[in-house]
DNA sequence: GCCCAGGGATCTT
DNA sequence: AAGATCCATGGG
């Protein structure tokens, strides 16, 4: 069964936007999107409407959760006055159709970790090559093999060779303890879940390899976490160029992260330093 | 070949 | 508490 749906929603604008690594872009505009064992084709049909290639009972159980299809993005974005923060209400404008995936703690913790210094084409590459080597493989529509993000289980039992064989290099001990940690459930992500925005930060912070900025991504991709804002080299560009005279936090809390999606968006897309 | 990447741990001051 | 340094490897 197809589902067709209109609503604030542009895909290109997510995948773009940073915060998943394993879409691929198949022919005709379609993408390909895995979460769990679920796969997905979307095809964008025009802007704003979209053909998602599954099943009605798969869409409310898994895509219209994923996508966070029960938040209303234009009711964030209202917010915003083009008055007092006339860059902001331009970044928005411009990233209109982003949403925060709600995405698998585990995998964007893991996934996180091994961003730093990394490029995004090369973080992409680790993880594809981490699923592969231990996730479980899915068919895809053209019989092609795809893999699902490793279980903390599947990738405690890697070696720190096999890790590193994927193209981990130094963050391959804080992928290796991080699993370990958490397939041994002296770490549990559902349990840590219970925790405020601030004792969560604290708490994943402890972890081998994540600092301040793995931890908030963390908590905003992984624990949709919506006020979390992560300080990457984009942003602290912004902060540094468009805010001198400083960012108010407590004006779009709690919608801090979506905003800086937004931000992120429109300054790496446009390349301004 | 060269440079640097969605940072963090560790060592100095 | 703040600043400097090292880190492995793949893309561009």
């Amino acid at each position: 069964m197809v589902v067709t749906f209109k609503d604030d929603l542009d895909l290109d604008k997510i995948a773009e936007s940073g915060q998943c690594f394993r879409w691929q872009k198949k022919e005709e505009n379609t993408w390909q999107i895995v979460t769990g064992k679920e796969l997905l084709y979307a095809k964008r049909l025009e802007a704003g409407l979209y053909d998602f290639d599954c099943t009605e009972i798969a869409y409310e159980t898994v895509w219209k959760n994923y996508f966070d299809m029960q938040q209303n993005y234009s009711e964030i974005r209202s917010l915003i006055s083009p008055k007092r923060d006339f860059f902001l209400y331009q970044a928005a404008e411009y990233g209109k159709g982003i949403r925060i995936l709600r995405q698998d703690p585990w995998e964007m913790l893991i996934s996180f970790i091994i961003s730093q210094r990394k490029s995004i084409p090369a973080i992409r590459t680790a993880i594809d090559k981490l699923c592969e080597m231990a996730g479980d493989p899915i068919t895809g529509k053209n019989g092609k093999m795809i893999y699902t993000f490793p279980s903390p289980k599947q990738m405690a039992a890697l070696s720190k060779d096999q890790l590193a064989a994927c193209g981990l290099g130094y963050r391959t001990a804080y992928i290796w303890e991080t699993a370990h940690r958490v397939a041994s459930e002296e770490i549990d992500l559902k349990q840590i879940n219970r925790l405020d925005d601030k004792a969560l930060l604290k708490k994943l912070s402890e972890l081998y390899g994540v600092g301040i900025k793995v931890a908030n991504c963390t908590m905003l991709f992984g624990f949709h976490r919506l006020d979390s804002f992560p300080k990457d080299v984009w942003i602290n560009r912004v902060l540094e160029h468009e805010y001198a005279a400083g960012y108010s936090f407590e004006q779009y809390s709690p919608y801090n992260g979506v905003m800086q999606q937004y931000m992120f968006f429109y300054y790496r897309v446009n390349k301004e330093s």
